[in-house]
DNA sequence: GTTGCCAAAATACAAATGTATTATACTGAA
DNA sequence: TTCAGTATAATACATTTGTATTTTGGCAAC
């Protein structure tokens, strides 16, 4: 079912207890005794219902300090959507927001016969759970980037397939890595025609969810070996940030370095071709980066939260080097 | 906002509690601090975030044996729509879970322009808590019933004033009383300009709720003094239950009581003329008065129990005398 | 049969939640 | 200013929930 976890028992008496748990307001012991049932298990099979998407939460309260964010930054960089959540303080409640919000406008936006780019990240992960279960017509998810060769616990494999899972969706991998050897080799796979044919058709997308990182080792790219060593050299050649496997300036641009050189990846320019392309992305420490790919124009729409939303919005106050790594100053 | 309880704090802060209760993820205490307010009122806000229905779950787990009841349902008794929730032991879980299902049956099927006729009782004002606020567009809600002399704590009026309000729509009341002292005064009050013309509008609605009720306690229409002293007579006279105010029999016809012709209220028949007529009612104590009105077509659209549901399938299978009323046996 | 292994249940305890009670601060009237 | 009266916050405690640990009951290999 869901992503990481095993499912716990059988659907049948998982949804029963979502009906006698969530709506009819039985305490779990009820639960167990109604269902014989040790109460450990019905505990735990709580806790997955909502971490799976099987049972979700709708607010049904706007926040008008939040939508007053959302027209704003519409105005502000031209974008067609957004969805701005509460700032959280902790990286994973974070992006259970920005998921459950880029859920809510995904789920109103896709329709039979559209083609979804999917990059990687957490944040995506999230939103993807959110997503109601549907049975697209001549639907594919594409991959848009290459996968991880050190096995991360979510590859970029994974964030795919289970969009496609949820959406009923063809699935289309870029099997190649995220960063190739070298240059050469990078060639070499892009020519190959399996890579070749995915690439192309990611640019036919309708619909593009990426998602982006700082240099700091929060960002779950950075910590892979490939990268995690390069930091300080890409640091000196200006990079601030990671889009789509692109390590980019505060303006932008891809910096001049060799991992920009070996990345297997839609290239950020081409989203600029999509009809909906997503950029989910919040917490304050990747406010830069977000700036920088609004200011491009890479985007056009955006998940984001309140004080990333505010500081975007604010004059070009340069984010303080706050909690950047203490590496590179050579 | 809601129907009984004053709204705690202001919407903001409600807003902001509920996102990071339970999208976010933070304990009450954790809110409380951040937020600067007490955990205590946290708790309560949290409370009535569901109670209200400003935070609504979804469950996206179908229940086999309530989808397969429902399609037997429908061809049983020839209905449209049919809605199967689990059944409970107590009646206002089980109200929860009836509100909740009509609700979402409710929600797909409103639309500018139409007319709502509503009944009364505490499962309907389960479900109005359930619907997606909106402003429909020359939509109106009209009662089907005369008011509660004795204020009780939710009156016919509270219920079509808050689904009115929910939906932008206006809304008509019936102003009499929903068992007049004689039949002579019914008539009088029915030849009356204002209950005359509500009444009217109320048989060209395109949907009606309706509820009903047996005649023991739990029933809140026979807990009012008019209806509660008839008790004993209207058993004897064979009425099983109550639908709209008037009491029927086994077969769906109303008996030949004193109080079926004091009654200001639609009659059960009229309501075969509206496209959409749902009967809301669960728990096994009604499943005979539901049968009545089933097997007379009053209405197509269902809402309620699994254990109903199988009641209502099985070999008219006379609910044993349960729980009855041990009175008039004379 | 015995033994070892695994999975599931029972148990026990810690954390979080819900609720009542007491304390405190605020308001308006004398 | 004082004094109710009220409303809000602090506190304390009972219940419920989450999680780790122990126990039990198969089941397969020996």
């Amino acid at each position: 079912m869901s992503i990481g976890e095993t499912t716990l028992y059988n659907e049948q008496t998982r949804a029963r207890i979502a009906w006698y748990y969530y709506v009819a307001g039985l305490t779990q012991q009820e639960i167990s005794d109604k269902l014989g049932l040790p109460r450990a298990r019905v505990n735990r099979i709580v806790g997955q219902l909502r971490a799976d998407g099987s049972v979700v939460v709708d607010i049904r309260l706007p926040l008008v300090s939040c939508v007053e964010l959302e027209e704003r930054l519409k105005t502000a960089f031209g974008l067609k959507l957004v969805s701005v959540v509460p700032s959280a303080d902790d990286d994973e409640q974070q992006r259970r927001m920005l998921g459950d919000a880029a859920g809510v406008v995904l789920d109103s936006l896709l329709a039979d016969g559209q083609c979804i780019g999917v990059g990687w990240g957490r944040t995506l992960i999230a939103s993807i759970k959110r997503l109601r279960e549907r049975e697209l017509k001549d639907a594919c998810v594409v991959s848009l980037m290459g996968g991880l060769t050190k096995g991360s616990e979510t590859n970029t494999f994974e964030v795919s397939t289970e969009l496609a899972r949820t959406l009923g969706a063809d699935c289309y991998y870029v099997t190649a890595p995220i960063y190739c050897p070298s240059a050469e080799s990078r060639e070499i796979l892009l020519t190959h025609s399996g890579v070749n044919e995915v690439m192309a058709r990611a640019k036919q997308a309708d619909i593009a969810l990426v998602s982006c990182g700082d240099l700091t080792s929060r960002t779950k790219l950075t910590a892979i070996n490939t990268v995690n060593e390069q930091l300080p050299q890409l640091e000196k050649d200006g990079a601030i940030g990671e889009f789509l496997g692109t390590f980019m300036g505060a303006d932008g641009d891809p910096v001049n370095h060799p991992l920009n050189r070996k990345v297997i990846a839609m290239p950020p320019a081409d989203l600029k071709a999509i009809p909906h392309s997503f950029l989910i992305s919040g917490g304050l420490y990747k406010a830069e980066v977000i700036r920088a790919i609004l200011h491009k124009g890479y985007v056009n729409c955006l998940v984001t939260d309140e004080a990333v939303a505010r500081r975007l919005l604010s004059p070009e106050n340069r984010p303080k080097t706050s909690n950047r790594k203490a590496a590179a100053t050579a």
